[in-house]
DNA sequence: TATGAATGAGACTTCATTCAT
DNA sequence: AATGAATGAAGTCTCATTCAT
């Protein structure tokens, strides 16, 4: 009763406060991109001043930097393939495809706001739209890896155009669920695409 | 000499005016997305003072969306398919697709701030997001009407699905472009995409 | 009485409202220098809204040089010798010295911001302290001009010394009165040091 | 070993801090001036935290003050005449007048600031200009009593004249200096405003 | 057909300062 | 003896928009 640090912490919580703080960004700049997010809104939806946002983040820049480094995180985590093991090619990318389904409808935030970001051409490029494209590249390799491990045939080359005719068409497949909205079954789109994919490198890994 | 205007003309060009404003505000927005456009850019590229785009435009709202409207019409014309019959139905499909391939290499600008603008979202949707969904569908429509006519076989469902597909991977590919740059062969990429439809479309015609 | 135009001005008149703000600007910058004047003060001591001041000025430094501009011609045209010939070199000396002084004590705000400007040293240096050190100049070159007509017998060197003495004089006994206050007789000691920088001029041309 | 401290001490020197933060503003504000001194700025420079800064003073009021009186008693014992007999009155009120000029050309941090703090008019003055001006005041007094030790013969009122015109001299020629960077020799410069000044009390110790 | 001038709201950011630890 | 975190006020400047001419 006569706790002495009960509920009331309220001063200098510098890791909450942190995480409250990218909590409100995400939401917000994954809804309206960078320009549209306004440190009047993130600080309205945290509860915290704009000077507080201030103290944990250098700039706006800054802060839209750090949202997409920690949602690329959070995403990677979610994917992460359970068990990768078991089952014909097909199924195995199958299952990761609808992997990668569930876990973009679950947190769309993180590709809607990195798409946004990779749209835009400003001369000053924000930091986050670089970190977007850093991991970007990065997926992109560990994609290519599993593909060149499941059909040794294919070379590099083929390899390449593969992965990215697989990510153009997750990405192109995300924004229609985006625009169209929920009655899109995004996890069977990315089925018929990994089927799609697999077929071509089924093929590819043939005679041509 | 047989000018109907009395004295010099020269100011007052209505038409001339509202082409300038809407050239300047075709390469802003397509480069910084909605909220990232300001009358103020605007005015300082196309050389007329803010006040003069308010007197050929509503607001900013509108000047977007006729921005949509131009720009969708001045892509349609580029694309129009000049000859669609003659050879096989692959043959075809891959010509339509090189062609759209090139018109989006021309003038990218149309494509990228839709999507930016379908993107996003906001309490009070812009109407430029609403027109560029609504020209989004009617070429879907298109192309939908085209499947069903090399394919006969198919049921709307499959056309549906089929279209959707294929208006997914163009997207993908476009943003692959637009984030990759020039290196990019986005003609051979669309082919390589028109292709794969085309055996989707085949095998679905077939049994399933 | 029922004039069509009388008081009542008021929308749009970009001449007086360049003015009003300069004239509100002197008086704060005068007496708070670069950092200390704020565009919020200079809007409420001017009665246009502080958006109104960025229609007339690019920014603040732009303003704060228009200032330095401004006042340093109303300063020249108030100096402006009325009539000098007459009277022995050292009665012309002396005559110029009390006009300076007395427009100094008149509008001391140009001379006070203008050696704020110029003690200040920070990276990216105010346009308004270049244009002083540049009118600077030209007066110095003016007083050189005078010193070599009344003295032929020095040489270069001789008149660009006397002349930064006799500058450097006149910043310190105005620096000195607006350290002590009205109390100090500034006419009377820009006498004194008329009369000390001739005798210094007449014993160069002399001797040595 | 027989360090009083029980563990690590390291953290902790009080005194040492201090003069880290009173260099750091030094510093900042000899180029700035007191609205441009920024506490973020001093903290930036010297390492410490801002609210280490409110440990040592109440608020940036006493900083600022606190900075004038060391660096004026720094200035003072740098000055110092080191041997003021011997000479004649000329000979000595010249070495006099240089010392003073070399003291100011190797830290003339303190006179800037001064000089600074003085022009501004605001409606709550800083304790650091009323300290400057203080100290100044105490200054004048020094060379007052010089003066009326070398000439005898001046009554208080014509010291008193004496020894504004010299320090107004000496302010002059600094802001001379500090304008026109070291290209200007200002010990050359004092050695000549201490002749005039010798000379002037020649006179006026005279008849007048 | 246009535009110079104005304007309130709000953008990002820094300010001096406090307080609990 | 110090500091991480917080905060309200204020800083400069841009925003979309209006209105009289």
């Amino acid at each position: 009763m006569s706790s002495p640090q009960p509920t009331r912490r309220k001063r200098a919580n510098g890791v909450e406060s942190r995480q409250r703080i990218l909590d409100a960004t995400v939401e917000i700049a994954g809804e309206r991109g960078y320009d549209g997010t306004s440190i009047a809104a993130v600080s309205a939806k945290c509860g915290l001043p704009a000077s507080s946002i201030y103290w944990h983040f250098k700039d706006k820049d800054d802060l839209i930097a750090a949202v997409i480094e920690r949602s690329f995180e959070a995403w990677l985590s979610a994917v992460e393939l359970p068990g990768d093991e078991g089952g014909t090619s097909l199924e195995r990318v199958t299952a990761m495809a609808a992997n990668v389904a569930k876990s973009l409808v679950d947190a769309p935030d993180f590709l809607r706001l990195g798409l946004m970001l990779a749209l835009e051409r400003r001369p000053a490029e924000p930091r986050g739209r670089t970190v977007f494209l850093q991991v970007r590249d990065i997926t992109h390799r560990k994609i290519a890896e599993v593909a060149a491990a499941l059909f040794p045939g294919l070379d590099e080359a083929a390899v390449d155009t593969l992965t990215t005719y697989a990510v153009a068409g997750a990405d192109g497949l995300f924004v229609h669920r985006e625009i169209k909205g929920d009655s899109v079954d995004l996890v069977a789109m990315f089925e018929l695409h990994a089927q799609v994919v697999h077929d071509m490198a089924a093929r590819m890994a043939a005679g041509k």
